[in-house]
DNA sequence: TTGGAATATCGGAAAAAGTCGATATATATT
DNA sequence: AATATATATCGACTTTTTCCGATATTCCAA
């Protein structure tokens, strides 16, 4: 079942925070310097923001992108994270017709 | 956070199979007698076809209640659960707008 | 009013998730 | 090639969740 996978993906008080400081990157992110956004935001800002350790912070993404919450994309020595918003409008289906 | 809750109460196989069951009652629990299905579906009902443990059951409707995702209603020994739908519309307006 | 049936609550054992520090890997720079 | 930086992975410990059996509570029926 995919969608138990992506309840338990949001069911962390971080995961969410995460998710919703990634709608708006600029706001939420004013250091980022080494790329635009359009990318997403690396690892290293969003560690910053939680207030958790890198290795907390990356597991957490990658729970996210297994979800399909999220997606990344490697620019030399970093890993940018960015929103996947078809995955947000099919779940808001789901949750109309499937659950 | 009450989204926190949702999701944590959307976080596991078996309320998520309730949920699914209480969408058509009459299908899913043909054997009920002691009420129509307006005001829902008895804990025991529930509980048979979960396979699990009474009290199991009985904690999972809680936070399935907790949640706001299912109320019920007693009557007798009887406490019936149904779909709280306006929750299942709100959550799908959250996830596009608050998530 | 006593016994039985349905549900709720409590306490605990096992499994899963959260979180960390240490280490590994990948990439960039010198 | 050596070093530095960003990220990922690993192992361990703690906290939370899952799920059970036992017990308590509520309501009905005899």
């Amino acid at each position: 079942m995919k969608q138990l996978e992506i309840f338990k993906a949001l069911s962390n008080k971080t995961r969410l925070e995460i998710l919703q400081w990634l709608k708006d990157p600029e706001l939420n992110f004013p250091d980022q310097i080494h790329a635009g956004f359009e990318v997403g935001v690396c690892v290293g800002q969003i560690q910053v923001k939680a207030g958790l350790t890198q290795s907390t912070v990356s597991e957490y993404l990658s729970i996210l992108q297994r979800a399909g919450l999220v997606e990344s994309t490697r620019v030399g020595q970093w890993t940018y994270y960015k929103r996947n918003e078809p995955a947000f409008e099919e779940l808001s289906k789901i949750i109309q017709s499937d659950i």
